[in-house]
RNA sequence: GCGCCCAUAGCUCAGCUGGAUAGAGCAACGGUUUUCUAAACCGUCGGUCUCAGGUUCGAAUCCUGAUGGGCGUACCA
């Protein structure tokens, strides 16, 4: 559209004798209830022409009718300039720019992004907490693909500390050598097992201990089970053989289990990093921080950073005994990473729980001097909730991933079933259909609401598989493929161009035409959800559009050809939107 | 206390850097199938955009304040 710019800024110097920028102008799609393509708003123009909105409006289209060849008409109401662009207008972005192979995606940038996402603990199974990060991550990472950055997912897995240790003296105590061979059981969920034991009996010496006196405060730390996995936790750092061996046998478990769901989710990673690892570096960036002035040291060794000039606190960057806290790490771990891949742009998905977190990590590196500390951004998203309130993995009100997906399969066999679709299928095709479209449900309900925001979700209350969701999406490429099939299209085919469109053909072209722009967007503001509704909105108007149209009855040949071709760039497109969303489309439901 | 985030139809959500009468889906009600897949299409119903000021020709959108909700403010991660 840049070329109705370029010729309103003429118009303007011609007809108002002033200079303005192509910024200051305006542009947006006609409203549905108007006639038109393209709106130019004059009110801000007034002030150069002297004249009423209406007679603005007036002389800049008559211009512009004149001096562009591609505009039909004009119309003025109000302040607004409506503008109909010629259908051989339309008809030429169709052929010269959607309908290329490429059309979707940019080429190489040149510029690398990684993406860390996930980021499990190893003591539970993931719930739908960590589904909505996984997908999100995923999701970013195959839209920052799309415009062109080479992207590297990281996994950093938070293997070790108190938390495992509880699973760890749990199992031991309690598990009379318990495995996921014996019980049958996943091994994170076998390890998260004892995570939820630990606690039990945790709280039942707390009670114990506060009827003989203590306070909660003392329970709390005296009970003998916390004693134990603190002193297991000092053993794992001294490299205890017996516990090395115990961590590494749980951990593999969960690692099993882990691999499993990721599978399911259909997210993969690139890079794992594991905090065993990682968790004694940063060690050395305070070392810097203290030489550079940038940190100072308490009198009992404890040292911190001053944020009080940036309205932040006084924060700890390394405890008094010299042992690293969770920004000592990350601090390390950022620096880890860019040693590694020099990356332009580093990505963190973690909840919005670690906004002041990440905010003082980002802010430290810069005051270190690390110029790559521009390109760090936390992609914060608001928590899952339930009706009734937070999930919570101790109370149990936690939705478990795996009995999640497998309730989102079993929703879509019985929806399948109920409309008779899939009948005529082999079994292997009809099960990896109730895959798809589960997960296309589940993905899409996650995916389409803005990452910030909060979400809720009720068990009780099955996701939707009609209207505003994944599987309408899926079925519209469902069916564009069988009209596509039936009408005998390849690709390659060579057709006559049409001359002219119908109202809903222009609509699509229109709708497809700004794909790219919409996949700008997405990665500018690391928002899947911007792709979830761009990519609804095209599934709609195709809908309507086969409603409409006949395809494969049309009048002559040559609208044949035509429809089937736009059908195909719509099949096309909503594929590899489908893609950025990690949601699959099936060829046929 | 201080800081950050959120508030749009009964419910779940869109609404781009301010622009026309605020849009979808679900729910409710009605219609469409001898025609390319009805998980679809069309229609009806539904709104003081939390409230109060301000900026502007124009505010759901920007600014200030208030209210309600969430999160954070650990020598936890």
């Amino acid at each position: 559209m840049d070329f109705i710019l370029e010729a309103a800024v003429r118009a303007v110097k011609t007809l108002f004798a002033t200079d303005i920028s192509a910024e200051s102008l305006s542009l947006q799609q006609t409203r549905k209830e108007f006639e038109g393509d393209i709106t130019i708003v004059v009110f801000p123009l007034t002030k150069f022409s002297q004249k009423p909105p209406e007679q603005t409006g007036t002389v800049l289209g008559e211009f512009l009718v004149n001096e562009v060849e591609a505009i039909e008409s004009f119309n003025v109401i109000k302040g607004f300039l409506n503008l109909s662009l010629k259908n051989s207008y339309w008809i030429n972005v169709f052929y010269q720019t959607i309908n290329q192979p490429d059309f979707g995606s940019f080429p190489s940038n040149g510029k690398k992004v990684m993406v860390e996402y996930s980021s499990p603990n190893t003591n539970k199974p993931l719930h739908l907490g960590h589904v909505r990060n996984n997908l999100l991550g995923y999701s970013v990472a195959e839209i920052l693909k799309a415009n062109g950055y080479e992207v590297i997912k990281a996994n950093l897995v938070n293997d070790r500390g108190i938390h495992i240790c509880k699973s760890m003296i749990a199992w031991e105590k309690f598990g009379n050598g318990e495995t996921p061979e014996s019980s049958g059981l996943k091994g994170d969920h076998l390890v998260g097992k004892y995570y939820v034991i630990f606690d039990k009996e945790y709280k039942k010496q707390i009670e114990a201990l506060k009827n003989q006196g203590e306070t909660e405060e003392q329970a709390k730390k005296n009970a003998p089970l916390i004693k134990e996995a603190q002193e297991m936790l000092q053993k794992w750092e001294q490299g205890d053989e017996h516990v090395i061996a115990l961590w590494k046998k749980m951990n593999c478990w969960v690692y099993a289990g882990f691999e499993e769901t990721y599978k399911k989710l259909g997210v993969d990673f690139d890079q794992y990093y594991y905090e065993s690892n990682t968790y004694l570096s940063g060690k050395d960036i305070v070392e810097e921080g203290l030489e550079k002035g940038v940190f100072f040291k308490k009198a009992d060794g404890s040292v911190w950073i001053d944020l009080t000039a940036e309205g932040l606190d006084e924060k700890l960057v390394l405890r008094a005994d010299g042992t690293s806290v969770y920004i000592t790490q990350d601090l390390g771990t950022a620096q880890l990473k860019y040693n590694q891949y020099h990356a332009d742009k580093a990505i963190n998905v973690v909840g919005n729980e670690q906004d002041y977190h990440f905010k003082v990590l980002f802010l430290i590196l810069k005051k270190l001097g690390r110029s790559w500390a521009e390109g760090l951004y936390h992609l914060s998203y608001g928590m899952v909730d339930l009706p009734s309130g937070k999930m919570k993995s101790r109370e149990g009100t936690v939705v478990d991933a795996d009995d999640l997906i497998a309730e989102m399969e079993a929703t879509a066999k019985g929806q399948t079933d109920i409309l008779g679709k899939a009948t005529d299928f082999p079994e292997e095709e009809k099960q990896n259909l109730y895959h798809i479209i589960g997960m296309g449900a589940l993905k899409y309900f996650l995916l389409k609401v803005e990452p910030k925001k909060r979400l809720l979700f009720d068990p009780n209350e099955s996701v939707d598989f009609q209207g505003h969701t994944g599987p309408f999406i899926q079925y519209t490429y469902a069916r564009i493929r069988s009209v596509l099939n039936k009408g005998g299209f390849k690709s390659d085919t060579v057709f006559m161009p049409v001359k002219t469109v119908s109202a809903v053909e222009k609509d699509l072209i229109i709708q497809l035409e700004q794909f790219p722009a919409f996949l700008t967007e997405a990665a500018i503001n690391y928002s899947p959800a911007v792709i979830a509704n761009y990519v609804y909105e095209l599934a709609k108007l195709y809908n309507k559009f086969y409603h409409e149209e006949s395809i494969l009855k049309a009048e002559e040949e040559m609208v044949k050809g035509f429809r089937l071709q736009l059908s195909y760039v719509a099949a096309n497109s909503i594929k590899k939107a489908m893609q950025m969303l990690g949601i699959e489309v099936p060829e046929r439901m």
